[in-house]
RNA sequence: GGCGGCAUAGCCAAGUGGUUAAGGCGGAGGUCUGCAAAACCUCUAUCCCCAGUUCGAAUCUGGGUGCCGCCUCCA
């Protein structure tokens, strides 16, 4: 059984393979930079990722390129409400986007483009779809003709009679039809303006991913990502202009992703309901937040709320502290692909458990990207993982210990397939800090064992109290005692 | 009005014709421990309602009820 991508345009799932045998090329739609990424806008970007990086370990070349809108009118309101010029407001919040997908773990796309480098290409485009008869300029406005294409509609599933039936598209006494959209849009006095054969102006919103995703990944190209929010108009009308335009197909698999609800509405910027996630970074480590977007299928919607938080970081605690029990207890020799067989009975359950984790992990991930599957096989695997290392803590056979280094490989290659990281890390500025903290909590916990083995309980709970309160979680083995951080990577603990 | 989605345990969430109905969080009991913590073990649902199809349905069909989304900027 190979992959299954749901296909928004068909409405079914499909086999996919892409258009060029080995080499993927996906296209995701990327922020207007007017503003902070709040968690829904996470998702959107999350989504793609997780996608990508199971394509790659799948073996697939993938070219991804996800474009940064830095032409937009929302900018142009933003930078007026500041009274500062367009371009401080783009690189403010182009700066903050940058730093918040990569704090959430999302590679870095192959290509992010920028509408505004991108203007002779769009000028050429609107010029193409003139000449084609699919676009017209009213002074120095150009409008794309919706009726000039036969398929208009296809991927909403609407017809153009039944959207204007909505009656909620904007009336124009300038455009031909209700429908029709702008490609260009002339600039009022003290916008932002680029020159063009209509007079100065700027692209509509549409255009430049056609544009953009076109001139990196040629025509047809394999996978367009986005929010289910963009179906329509979006992407109903970058398909409109690329086919228009080419005549060619413009994607083969059309992927959505669902919302993020807060009390069963939909997170957005106009319901005010949002949260950025530099904001829930202070509150949550941005591996649990990935966890959290990718703990449901992509394409329904999600709940937000603090006790589905809680639990999520529980959950991604547990799959640390198992990680972290490993590699105390391998050789870092063993860590990885198993190079010859176990022959000790316990240590090759182990390796087919690993081995299952595996299957199930793919059997998920191949239905339509279904990361809870995905991660019911993780668990599944840390269970058994958690068990053979707490026996072997007191001692255990070079098998089980190549089986143990061979999980723990096994784990980390799955949870990295999702985009997570199972290890505690302290922010990078924290380094230093840390080198100090390691050395009073050690010294902390020499004073108390000493307590504890002259059994002065009282002290040595006291310690242990004190040490909790400063968010130090002691645990003791019959190895000796093991300490952690309660959680060791959040933005700012003020706890 | 048009189009689409969802309803599974206290909470989150898989499952789309036949299995003991995954997994996580929480809860109860147990093992271990000076006590804890962690970990492990056991237990914790008959699938919104009604009517059909079928030898057999959470899974298919029809009808309800409830919730949500798109049709306007929106991820």
């Amino acid at each position: 059984m190979s992959l299954q991508l749901y296909n928004t345009m068909s409405g079914k799932k499909e086999p996919f393979e892409p258009y060029e045998p080995g080499h993927v090329r996906m296209y995701t739609c990327g922020p207007t930079v007017y503003d902070y990424i709040h968690l829904g806008n996470a998702r959107a970007f999350v989504v793609p990722d997780v996608i990508k990086r199971y394509l790659q370990w799948r073996g697939y070349k993938v070219t991804h390129v996800q474009n940064i809108t830095d032409i937009e009118d929302k900018i142009i309101a933003k930078a007026a409400e500041e009274g500062v010029p367009f371009q401080v407001i783009v690189d403010r919040y182009t700066e903050a986007y940058l730093e918040d997908i990569e704090r959430l773990g999302c590679q870095t796309p192959t290509v992010m483009p920028k509408a505004s480098e991108h203007i002779p290409g769009i000028i050429d485009m609107i010029e193409r779809l003139i000449e084609r008869g699919h676009a017209y300029a009213v002074g120095a406005n150009v409008y794309f003709a919706v009726e000039s294409h036969s398929d208009y509609g296809a991927l909403s599933g609407q017809s153009l009679d039944a959207l204007v039936a909505g009656a909620r598209v904007e009336v124009d006494e300038e455009k031909r039809h209700p429908a029709d959209f702008a490609l260009w849009k002339a600039a009022k006095p003290g916008e932002p303006a680029w020159d063009s054969p209509w007079g100065p102006g700027r692209p509509g919103w549409h255009i430049e991913c056609s544009v953009m995703s076109t001139h990196y990944l040629g025509q047809p190209f394999d996978i367009h990502t986005g929010g289910a929010d963009l179906v329509f108009p979006h992407h109903e009308n970058e398909i409109a202009q690329s086919e228009a335009a080419t005549g060619k197909k413009f994607v083969r698999y059309w992927v959505h992703n669902g919302y993020i609800n807060v009390d069963g509405e939909k997170m957005a910027k106009s319901a005010g309901n949002f949260f950025t996630v530099r904001e829930l970074f202070k509150k949550y480590s941005p591996q649990v937040v990935r966890l959290f977007l990718v703990s449901k299928h992509y394409r329904s919607p999600i709940e937000f709320n603090e006790e589905v938080m809680e639990a999520t970081e529980r959950g991604y605690n547990r799959l640390v502290d198992a990680a972290e029990l490993l590699r105390e207890l391998v050789p870092e020799e063993y860590v990885g692909e198993l190079k010859e067989p176990v022959a000790d009975e316990e240590a090759s359950r182990l390796v087919q458990a690993s081995q299952d984790a595996v299957d199930e992990f793919v059997r998920g991930m191949d239905d339509d990207i279904n990361t809870a599957v995905a991660l019911a096989a993780i668990y599944d695997l840390t269970r058994q993982v958690n068990a053979a290392a707490h026996r072997a803590q007191a001692g255990a056979s070079q098998d089980m210990l190549r089986a143990l280094g061979h999980a723990l490989h096994t784990l980390e290659a799955l949870t990295g397939v999702l985009g997570l990281e199972l290890a505690r890390h302290a922010p990078a500025a924290e380094q230093p800090a840390m080198e100090l903290v390691r050395g009073l909590v050690q010294l902390a916990v020499d004073l108390r064992s000493e307590a504890r083995r002259e059994r002065r309980f009282d002290t040595a709970d006291a310690i242990r109290d004190r040490l909790a309160e400063l968010g130090i979680i002691l645990e003791d083995t019959p190895q000796g005692t093991r300490w952690k951080l309660s959680a060791p990577d959040r933005e700012a603990r003020n706890d």
